[in-house]
DNA sequence: CTTGCGAAGCTTGCGCCAAGCTTACGAACG
DNA sequence: CGTTCGTAAGCTTGGCGCAAGCTTCGCAAG
């Protein structure tokens, strides 16, 4: 996981660096809010770290741009003041948490792991199962990292099972999603393409489970190499 | 929006339920941690307040058997104790947050609005009983966190004994809502589910028991591995 | 308390049939 | 021409209900 961190006092910053690191997370360090919200504009990192008062620009100001530009990433704000004036005021603004200056680092990494866990967030809109990546823009499908070409149909198909993540789809929903709505066309169309789909995915260890009277699932299976 | 909180404290829980009912949402509240959790897992409710010290079960436990079951609801700690290290053991068991006593309403309301905000989740109807989860709108089946396929009409038949949550339903009843009312079958078909479920349900510590001439129910026995 | 018996329930094998799978093929499209 | 796509046709799978044979239970007579 990429986190940003945005703190301007090398200390705090090193300390933070170093703990981050230590639990398998790169770091950005950025120490200017201006130089900040550019990077974060950009697209840079998963995670971000903030802390309120900054040269440049102000912590909240940064969040509040985030959050009107639809940019959910998680934030956790650091502030030196305790007031429980400003942490509403955080919240409220978009924060997924205020830690107050001095914090353990115990707690900042409790935190750390609770939004990571939280979710892979779409910046790139691509969703992931298993070896298998989707991205919903480009309308690609990767496999274990390089380009797997499918036809028009079954990226469909796919875009929906993936999308649901595990969950069972019925035929007429995938009927609906791939064709539209008014669609004419019979649902052995679909156990075609399940079937063409099934024998493109399954050396990538991924595999589609009927449910009887219900639907389709993808999930993800066997060895991920 | 509809807040359970769980909290054997009067004058807190007073204090909470006016709050939050001002600012539009309902409030169960709930002194016992035992009930809580029988509430909880009959799906009660969109976002819990949990007070760590219970009577009857810890709050921890609680939230641990919630999120270990699939259940995401949000979820906000309440503590009379500042230490870091239970803050970190309750947001590793997956708290959302960690409110410290006293606390002022107004942080507890920034919360509640942060959270509310943050899903418009079309909340997952489910029953739960021992090991066994039941998706009643997808219809899925859950033992001990992991997917079982049951055929339609176990899951039926589960359907209506784990809604029964114990008591006793009698073969015609469980005929009319796996068939409908109108049903030509007979009442050995019945048995005969009963038994394939039973097979199943075994390896959970789950058992349907009969009472001659009554019909079934369903109960959790045994240690749950 | 024991024994015996009928009713209720349990379990297994079997055949039916609907749901799903796969392959073939012709049309459409570039 | 090669790819894609939908339909059709034959095949496979798996759920379902029935029935047969067995076990368990409740009850009452001995």
């Amino acid at each position: 996981m990429r986190i940003v961190l945005v703190e301007d006092h090398d200390s705090v910053a090193k300390g933070i660096t170093y703990r981050m690191e230590d639990i398998g997370h790169s770091v950005d360090v950025i120490t200017d809010g201006l130089a900040a919200d550019q990077h974060l504009r950009a697209g840079g990192g998963d995670l971000v770290i903030l802390d309120i008062t900054l040269p440049g620009m102000d912590g909240l100001t940064i969040l509040r741009a985030m959050r009107q530009r639809g940019d959910d990433r998680p934030v956790l704000l650091l502030t030196a003041r305790a007031e429980t004036h400003d942490r509403v005021r955080g919240l409220d603004a978009g924060a997924d948490d205020y830690l107050v200056k001095p914090f353990e680092m115990d707690e900042l990494e409790a935190w750390v792991r609770a939004l990571a866990r939280r979710q892979p967030r779409p910046l790139r809109r691509q969703i992931t199962m298993g070896a298998l990546a989707l991205d919903l823009d480009a309308r690609e499908v990767t496999a274990q990292g390089e380009a797997l070409a499918l036809p028009r149909r079954e990226v469909s198909l796919l875009e929906v099972l993936i999308t649901a993540q595990g969950r069972t789809i019925s035929k007429n929903d995938l009927i609906d999603h791939i064709y539209g709505t008014g669609a004419d066309v019979e649902e052995g169309a679909i156990e075609v393409h399940i079937s063409r789909l099934r024998k493109r995915l399954k050396p990538y260890g991924m595999a589609i489970r009927v449910a009887r009277g219900l639907g389709y699932a993808l999930l993800a299976e066997g060895p991920r190499p």
